[in-house]
DNA sequence: ATTATTTATATTGTATACAATTTCGTCACG
DNA sequence: CGTGACGAAATTGTATACAATATAAATAAT
């Protein structure tokens, strides 16, 4: 079997620093560490009761996601996104997504669109409000990976997951106060559909529209709270 | 005058971990660290006579840029690069530079244009063969980010800067092979007068033409060497 | 009173020391 | 021979201690 060696490979001992580094991340994703908050590593290695070094670790790894910045002998911030932003990563989407999307229909074998279609299946299982939308946004990324996955390109897939892990940030947000999932779901299914069936054309367009709505009631829903 | 805060807040007082990094890219880049070779920290802390935090920091934010993987408990190792991978990266140039030279030239100014020919002047200055190709790698970085600085679309920025870098270490070696600056030279000086001119439509059409056949001339370089 | 200048405190950066894990050679066993 | 168990050496991960830098407070000067 092929994926023996893949799956013996990827047990990746955790260490301290990533783990501190997942918290953190979580913290910062789920907005219960905000944007421009200072994050003292004192203070972190005390809480977490570990050294300063994995919290260093842990604080340069989140930087490099760009969920913090990094100065030198001032400390670490979590960062704030601008509405500027925010509409260019989901441009990039738009760009990089439809292009992948592409070539990853042309290489995906039917196991993968199983795969993607079980994603969507576990979203009926937190449809009801009051679901926690950490599951949610877990989800929505692992879906459109799914579909891009085939194309086997693996810096753009990395490309893309940094993109989403910003924009979900903010999704979160958005999808909790305007019910709006209900309307990414439908377009989730209906995407998937063209996909299974060949149609790349319509996948593409139906993936823009997909995008650009999501992003223009994101970057609306920012507008109206401020 | 605006830019004199810009000046101070960037002084960025130089740490040994952003000094080690700097050093290793370098040679990593320059191919005197090839890729698949192993990176002791402690070999490395003795070497430049620092301590192992430094370099291990060193090592975390080499690993964010691509340049080494890090496996816990087994140490860091130079990346090396499939022809897939480097297709792969040169596809996204075309997609994500084309994109962003429309913005860039509907934004630039004057000024924007003088820096990016000012940086064609310094090529000339290192035209003539023996001349080190650290350099001609650096002025080719700058020369296509100050076409696209104008866009102001700093994570496109950002991403393409770590995808040249990636480029530029295979590059230096087919252009000091093949003799290829010349052609690339020229194609520079057509795209930036296409773009003060402000022909959008061809100025991306020689962009991607640009790209394309670098793209083909490093890949066909690789393949003869093995 | 306001601005400089100095002192003290807080915070980060790095070195050293120790703990945990992996690697590799040795030896016993089939 | 080949294979697996065991132990020593090498290497990495983390804690603690100290040095360097920045921030804040206090004092002095105009």
């Amino acid at each position: 079997m092929a994926n023996t060696l893949q799956t013996l490979q990827s047990i990746p001992r955790k260490t301290l620093a990533t783990s501190v580094a997942d918290y953190l991340r979580e913290q910062i994703i789920t907005n219960q560490i905000k944007g421009g908050e200072a994050l003292r590593q004192d203070a972190l290695s005390a809480r977490l009761d570990v050294s300063r070094i994995p919290v260093r670790e842990a604080l340069l790894q989140l930087e490099a996601e760009g969920l913090v910045t990094f100065v030198p002998h001032k400390g670490a911030v979590a960062t704030s996104i601008s509405v500027e932003e925010v509409e260019e990563l989901f441009a990039l989407r738009v760009l990089l997504e439809c292009d992948i999307l592409s070539t990853a229909i042309d290489k995906a074998t039917a196991e993968d669109f199983i795969r993607s279609e079980k994603i969507l299946e576990e979203f009926d299982s937190l449809l009801k409000p009051g679901s926690d939308m950490r599951k949610w946004g877990q989800l929505n990324v692992a879906f459109h990976m799914s579909l891009y996955e085939p194309s086997k390109q693996t810096r753009t897939l990395a490309i893309l997951n940094g993109i989403h892990m910003h924009c979900d940030r903010y999704l979160r947000l958005q999808i909790q106060l305007t019910s709006d999932y209900e309307r990414a779901e439908k377009e989730h299914h209906e995407l998937l559909s063209l996909c299974s069936s060949g149609q790349k054309g319509a996948a593409r367009k139906c993936l823009r529209a997909h995008i650009n709505t999501t992003g223009a009631e994101l970057i609306n829903a920012i507008k109206t709270l401020r």
